[in-house]
DNA sequence: CTGTTGAAATTTTTT
DNA sequence: ATTTCAACAG
C-alpha cells in the first residue's frame, strides 16, 4: 500500500478522469471521445491498482494491438516508477508491471490454450494459420467440392472466408449475413454452408486454429468446469481497450471472464467504431450497463490533443452522424490554424502538394515522424509512395500487405511449421509445390503417406517422385527429418531451410534479390526466440508491421514519415495530418455505398481520420484521376471524374479553409500548346474547366 | 499429372 | 491489377 504516491498519481488528472482511476472493484465503462486521455486514463489506472496492491501478475490488459499493450505497459511503469520516490515501499514496481497480462484477445487466447487447452481436446501443439492460410484452405475445399464448376463463377476463397468469419465473429446466421453485407453471393447460400462445414472439420483434423478459432475456444474453455474457473482464478482486474471495435465474441469472453462485472473496466468511444466488417458492434458498448446493472458509467470530453478549430471540423462531421451518443469536444487549445480542404487537379497534384506541405513543415520544425499521410485503402498511396522513392524521402507505412505474409516469407515459414505440425495441409502442400514436377494432386498423396506415418518424414524416403524433382526430393526430405527432431534455435532452422530454398526462389519470383533480403531478415527475427513454436505463433499472431519496419540502415530510419490506413492509425496522434484521396467512392469507398448502416462507419471512419491531428490538418481530394479502378467503379477505364466526398458538405466545408484548384506550371504548359489559336493566355475558369472533360 | 497460356470475372479496412 | 479456370502440350 502506497496511499501518499496514489495520492499523486492523479495530480494531473482532470475530475472525470479522477474518477475512473479511482474507481473500485465494481464494472466500469469509460465513454472517451477522441483525445481525451483515454490512454493516459486506463494506465493511470493500472499503476493505480498496482499501487495500492494489486499483484500486478493479476491484471489483464486487454488491446487491440500488441504494440498498444507494450507501450501502456512501459508507460504505467515509468509512472510507476516516477512515483517510488514518494513512496515509502521500496519496492521495485517495474518489475511487477512488467507481469501484468498484455496483449490481443488473439494472443491472450493463445497463451491460455496452450496452457488449458487438453481440458477441450487441444493438441499441445496446434498450429495458427494467419489470414492467407486460412484462404488458402478455403480454396482447396472449395475445388474439393466442385463448387467452381457452375454457370456462374463461385465466389472468391476471400470473399468466403469473409462471409464465414463474420458469421462466426457476429454470431449471425449465413442467411442474414449474405443479405446484408453479401447479398450477390446470395445464390450460393447452400453451397456455402457446404463449404463452412468442411472448412470447420478439416481445421480440426489438421491441429490447426484459425484467427475465429482462438475466440471460440477461448470461451469453450471458459465454459470447461475446470479449465473456466481456473482461468477465471488468474485475474483480479481486467481493462479492456477500444471497446466498441469488439465483437460478440469478444463480449462472451468478457461476460465469462468476469460474472457480474466484478473487476471489468472497459474504455471506448461509440463515435470511433470502425470493425464492423469483422464482426465488431457498438452494441456492446451500449448493453454494458444492461447487462451489469451495477455498472459505472464516466465520460471524457475534454480533448487535449487537437487546437479548436481541428474539433470544430471533427465535430462538424459527427454531428451529420445518423445516430449516436451526441459528442462535443472541446479543447483548451483554443488558437490555431484553420483546417485546410485542398481540390486538387489530380493524383499527381495531390501528390505534390502533400510533398511539399510536409518538407515545409519539416523546414520549420515538425519532424517527419510527427506527420503522417491518411487514406482509405492500402493500395491508394502507392502513387506517393513512388514519389517519396524517388526524392528519397525516408517513410513507414502501416496497413495493407504485411511482411509475413508476402509469399516467399510464408514460403520459409512453411518449413519450420510442417516440421511443427506434420498435419498441417496448407503448410505441407505449399513446400511440395516448390519441386518442379510436383503438383497439388503428388502433394497430396505425399501428405496423406506423412500422415500415415504419424508425422515421420523418413516415410518419404522410399517415395519415388517425378525425375524433374529427384535430387531435391532427396534434399527436402533430410531437410525435414532433420527439422523434425528439433525445436530450440529457430535461427539456425531457418538457416538450413534458406540453404534449401534459395535455388527456388529466382524461379518462383520475380525481384529475388529483394526477397532474398527479406528472407536473411525472418532469420533475425528468429533468433530473437528460443523455441520454434514460440516464434511462429508471433509470426502469426503479430507479425512485423511493414518491410520498411526491418530493413534499411538505422541512420536514414531515426526520422520517417508516417503512411497510414485510416484503420491502422487508431489511437494514434501527429503535429500534422493529410488524408488524401477524400473523394466520393474512396471515402467512402464504394463498395459499401448501397448499406446506410455501413456509409454511416464510413463516416466515422473519416472522423477517425480528422481527429488524429493535433494541430495541422489537411484534407485533399483530386478531382479527376487516371488510373483505372479508382473511384470510377469499373475496371476498363482509363481515367475518370471525381466527386468531393459526400461527408465534406456545405456545413463541414465552412470548418475548413478551401483552397483553389492550382494546376502545376508544366501542366499548364503542355496545355497551352494544345490550345487552338487565339484563345487568350491567362488561365481562366473556363479553360480548367474544359481540361476536366477534355 | 504438371505447367503454361489466355480469357473472363472481380469488392477495402485486420486480429 | 489480380485471381480463377479451362484448354492444351509435354
Amino acid at each position: 500500500m502506497a496511499p501518499i504516491a496514489a495520492d499523486h498519481l492523479i495530480e494531473t488528472l482532470n475530475f472525470e478522469q479522477r474518477q475512473a482511476v479511482e474507481h473500485g472493484d465494481g464494472p466500469l465503462l469509460i465513454v472517451a471521445g477522441a483525445g481525451t486521455g483515454k490512454t493516459a486514463t486506463l494506465v493511470h489506472r493500472v499503476a493505480w491498482l498496482i499501487l495500492r496492491g494489486s499483484p500486478s501478475q493479476r491484471i489483464l490488459l486487454l488491446t487491440f494491438t500488441r504494440r498498444a499493450a507494450a507501450e501502456m505497459i512501459r508507460r504505467a511503469e515509468s509512472l510507476i516508477a516516477s512515483l517510488d520516490g514518494l513512496s515509502a515501499t521500496g519496492n521495485r514496481p517495474s518489475t511487477r508491471v512488467g507481469r501484468i497480462w498484455g496483449g490481443t484477445f488473439h494472443a491472450i487466447a493463445t497463451r491460455l490454450l496452450r496452457r488449458y487447452g487438453e481440458a477441450i481436446g487441444l493438441s499441445h501443439n496446434f498450429m495458427i494459420h494467419d489470414r492467407t492460410d486460412s484462404e488458402d484452405l478455403m480454396g482447396v475445399l472449395r475445388t474439393e467440392l466442385g463448387l467452381h464448376k457452375a454457370d456462374q463463377r463461385f465466389p472468391q476463397k476471400a470473399t468466403c472466408l469473409d462471409i464465414y468469419s463474420r458469421c462466426v465473429n457476429a454470431q449471425e446466421e449465413l442467411t442474414s449475413a449474405l443479405t446484408k453485407y453479401f447479398p450477390w453471393c446470395l445464390p450460393w447460400k447452400e453451397n456455402l454452408r457446404k463449404l463452412f462445414d468442411a472448412y470447420v472439420d478439416r481445421k480440426r483434423k489438421s491441429a490447426v486454429l484459425d484467427y475465429d478459432d482462438l475466440l471460440v475456444c477461448w470461451i469453450e474453455l471458459l465454459d470447461h468446469p475446470r479449465a473456466g474457473s481456473a482461468i477465471r482464478r488468474l485475474f483480479d482486474y481486467v481493462l479492456v481497450d477500444e471497446y466498441q471495435d469488439t465483437n460478440p465474441l469478444q463480449a462472451q469472453i468478457l461476460y465469462r471472464l468476469c460474472p457480474e462485472g466484478k473487476g471489468l473496466t472497459c474504455v471506448g468511444d461509440d463515435a470511433q467504431s470502425i470493425y464492423s466488417f469483422r464482426g465488431a458492434t457498438v452494441y456492446n458498448m451500449l448493453e454494458f450497463p444492461k447487462r451489469f446493472p451495477n455498472a459505472t458509467v464516466v465520460t471524457l470530453e475534454q480533448n487535449y490533443r487537437s487546437t479548436q478549430p481541428v474539433l470544430n471540423a471533427s465535430n462538424a462531421v459527427l454531428r451529420e452522424a445518423r445516430e449516436g451518443y451526441r459528442k462535443t469536444l472541446w479543447s483548451e487549445r483554443k488558437e490555431g490554424p484553420k483546417p485546410i480542404l485542398a481540390p486538387c487537379m489530380d493524383e499527381d497534384e495531390q501528390t505534390e502538394f502533400v510533398i511539399e506541405r510536409i518538407l515545409d513543415f519539416y523546414n520549420r520544425g515538425i519532424a517527419l515522424r510527427r506527420q503522417a499521410v491518411l487514406f482509405r485503402a492500402s493500395f491508394h498511396s502507392i502513387g506517393l509512395e513512388a514519389e517519396l522513392l524517388r526524392r528519397r524521402i525516408p517513410f513507414h507505412k502501416y496497413g495493407g500487405l504485411k511482411f509475413a505474409e508476402t509469399a516467399h516469407v510464408k514460403d520459409l515459414l512453411a518449413f519450420l511449421r510442417v516440421a511443427e505440425n506434420p498435419r498441417d495441409l496448407i503448410a505441407g502442400t505449399r513446400i511440395l509445390v516448390m519441386l518442379p514436377g510436383i503438383g497439388p494432386r503428388t502433394a497430396q498423396k505425399l501428405l496423406n503417406i506423412l500422415a500415415q506415418a504419424g508425422g515421420n518424414f523418413s516415410a518419404w524416403r522410399d517415395h519415388r517422385v517425378a525425375s524433374a524433382a529427384a535430387q531435391s526430393w532427396k534434399e527436402l526430405v533430410d531437410l525435414m527429418v532433420w527439422l523434425a527432431a528439433r525445436e530450440a534455435n529457430p535461427a539456425e532452422q531457418l538457416a538450413k531451410v534458406r540453404a534449401f530454398y534459395a535455388p527456388f526462389l529466382p524461379q518462383l519470383y520475380d525481384n529475388p534479390i529483394a526477397r532474398s533480403r527479406d528472407l536473411e531478415q525472418v532469420e533475425r527475427i528468429a533468433s530473437r526466440y528460443r523455441s520454434r513454436k514460440a516464434f511462429l505463433t508471433e509470426m502469426a499472431l503479430d507479425p512485423p508491421n511493414s518491410t520498411q519496419d526491418l530493413s534499411g540502415n538505422p541512420e536514414l530510419e531515426e526520422d520517417y514519415l508516417v503512411l497510414s490506413t485510416i484503420h491502422s492509425a487508431k489511437g494514434l496522434e501527429w503535429d500534422a495530418v493529410y488524408v488524401i484521396h477524400a473523394t466520393d467512392g474512396n471515402i467512402p469507398s464504394d463498395m459499401v455505398t448501397d448499406c446506410e448502416e455501413l456509409i454511416e462507419e464510413e463516416r466515422r471512419l473519416f472522423y477517425v481520420a480528422l481527429t488524429r491531428a493535433r494541430t495541422h490538418l489537411f484534407v485533399c481530394y483530386p478531382m479527376r484521376y487516371f488510373r483505372p479502378g479508382f473511384s470510377t467503379g469499373s475496371f476498363g477505364a482509363d481515367f475518370g471524374l471525381a466527386q468531393i466526398s459526400r461527408f465534406l458538405t456545405p456545413k463541414v466545408c465552412k470548418a475548413f479553409e478551401e483552397l483553389v484548384p492550382q494546376m502545376p506550371r508544366h501542366q499548364i504548359e503542355d496545355f497551352e500548346h494544345d490550345l487552338p489559336d487565339g484563345e487568350p493566355d491567362h488561365f481562366t475558369n473556363r479553360r480548367y474547366l474544359r481540361r476536366l472533360w477534355s
